[in-house]
RNA sequence: GGCGGGUUGGCGGAGAGGUUACGCAGCGGAUUGCAAAUCCGUGAAGACCGGUUCGAUUCCGGUACCCGCCUCCA
């Protein structure tokens, strides 16, 4: 079997994965507060996680790990939203929920096996919190329950950090009823405006860290395999999530493995709404980028590394795929002579992922696949890797490689870009005419004029003796392309 | 101020204590009416200063710079 090293946070080292029951592997990983649409940075745990995901099942098989991914639809951040709309909160998060399963779908995530939303585990959450006041690691007061955390002796292990230099250094405005400066809240107080449920410390809403907490004991259970989430949560959120499980089960040590994915920038700044740098998901797949170029681009870097989001990646990254969809394309049967659902990655690029997801280095692989057209690894590879071989194919293979130019009746192009393919035969037979007579004439004019309209409307435009090849490319113009017909 | 992380060729970005990363761009050649695409070949690196070592870009220490968290934002 293949031995899997991940990067563990809380001892900062590479370790080698021994999962506590190997036919029950279990991950949890923070998911989003569902107030608005997930921005690139959000997406890059679930890209990251979602791949180790997909190693794990590759290793341990796909019905042997569970991975739980929460939504967090009770914040702050959303009772503002709903304030301003005036839309119910329910109303705000079941529509947020539905665009972020849109954006994952899109860059190739798989669901995780469960997504659960805090607001249905609040009785889980306050059944933790009465067994950490009966056990001495929170109290109650003035409406508040406040986890204590000098009873936690670790606290701070994770983010190698310790209280004393914490409360020395903190620019925290510390509420009067605190015991100490660094208790956080489990359970704080609604009034009419905001959500709430009846709780033994009076009408209220749980603090953000409990949830996961409770819902990773629910799912989980009391000890699991990894957790995971981006670098900026690791103090105070998984911080406070390891005190408040611990203390609520002592001797289970909740996750054994702790993983952080850096943080994402884009054009070297960090993202920001007043740079004008902010970009959702969605953004980007309606300025054009393909799900895969966007996934393509988070494989690119490792996950520890600060990652760039740029528009030349995007290109290179459009470009590798159109590369690989050639290759997929270049035999119309090929997916008929093995199947593609069954390809299996090379041991190579499974070796890659399972050396702490070194994804950079799986990619290597990947070109290598292309440049030598073995379509068996290609689609091996780009499938564990979660880019799906037949819409790489579908979206960015090119025309002259399709059925019209080989006699074969099987189409691969969407139906949009089947519509001009159709056409494209036209112009190409138009453009071999004009060159032929230009090669009598030595009037290379009219032939050049041609050439320059197609590489204006987006076409490559690829000559040798056998004749002529039209290929769309990145730039492809459909309406430009019209105005020669 | 406290804590954590980073600094690789023109750009992006990996591995490995000693042997070509790879991709993009560049350069040379093949090919072409000219190109494009493709193929072949090729130059180019390890922030700075010390230490360990036969040998370090890779390990250790320091300096500089950058980033993140500590505070609503991922």
């Amino acid at each position: 079997m293949v031995t899997i090293r991940l990067t563990n946070s809380k001892t900062r080292r590479k370790e080698v994965f021994a999962p506590i029951n190997p036919a029950n592997v279990r991950m949890y990983v923070c998911g989003p507060t569902v107030y608005d649409r997930a921005h690139i940075g959000n997406a890059r745990p679930v890209v990251v996680f979602d791949t180790l995901f997909r190693l794990l099942r590759h290793v341990y098989g796909a019905e042997a790990v569970t991975y739980a991914r929460n939504f967090t639809d009770v914040d702050d951040k959303i009772n503002a939203r709903a304030a301003e709309s005036g839309r119910p909160i329910r109303e705000i998060t079941d529509e947020t929920i539905g665009w972020y399963h849109q954006d994952m779908d899109a860059l190739g995530a798989l669901r995780p096996t469960h997504e659960p939303r805090a607001t249905e585990y609040i009785g889980a959450m306050i059944a933790m919190i009465e067994k950490l006041i009966a056990d001495g690691h929170a109290y109650a007061v003035e409406g508040h329950a406040l986890f204590r955390v000098r009873s936690y002796k670790d606290y701070g292990a994770l983010s190698g950090r310790s209280v004393d230099d914490m409360i020395a250094g903190a620019r925290v405005e510390v509420a009067p009823f605190k015991e100490d400066p660094m208790d956080f809240v489990l359970w704080k107080p609604s009034g009419a405006a905001t959500p709430g449920w009846d709780s033994p410390w009076g009408y209220g809403r749980p603090g953000w860290h409990i949830e996961c907490s409770a819902m990773a004991y629910e799912l989980l259970g009391a000890s699991f395999d990894i957790h995971g989430g981006g670098l900026d949560l690791q103090f105070p959120h998984h911080e406070n999530e390891i005190a408040q499980s611990c203390c609520a089960h002592p001797g289970a040590g909740f996750a054994k493995i702790w993983m952080h994915n850096e943080m994402l920038q884009v054009e070297g700044r960090k993202m920001s709404k007043s740079l004008g740098n902010f970009f959702t998901v969605r953004d980007l797949l309606n300025q054009g980028y393909p799900g895969e170029v966007i996934r393509m681009v988070y494989l690119g870097t490792h996950y520890r590394k600060p990652m760039d989001w740029t528009a030349e990646k995007a290109r290179q990254a459009e470009m590798t795929l159109r590369k690989a969809a050639e290759v997929l394309n270049s035999d119309p049967f090929s997916e008929l002579s093995f199947s593609w659902a069954h390809a299996k990655a090379p041991t190579e690029v499974v070796e890659a992922l399972a050396n702490d997801l070194n994804t950079s280095l799986a990619l290597t692989h990947v070109n290598r696949y292309i440049k030598e057209n073995d379509i068996y690894s290609l689609v091996g590879s780009l499938s564990l890797l979660g880019l799906r071989p037949q819409v790489i194919r579908d979206e960015f293979a090119s025309f002259s490689l399709t059925a019209d130019d080989r006699g074969v009746s099987v189409s691969t192009r969407a139906a949009e870009t089947n519509a001009l393919a159709d056409r494209l035969p036209a112009l190409r037979e138009r453009f071999e005419a004009l060159r032929a007579e230009a090669m009598a004439s030595k009037d290379f004019a009219p032939v050049d004029a041609l050439k320059t309209a197609l590489i204006a409307a987006g076409v490559e435009v690829r000559m040798s003796k056998a004749g002529v090849e039209l290929v769309p490319g990145a730039g492809f113009d459909a309406a430009k392309l019209e105005a020669l017909l």
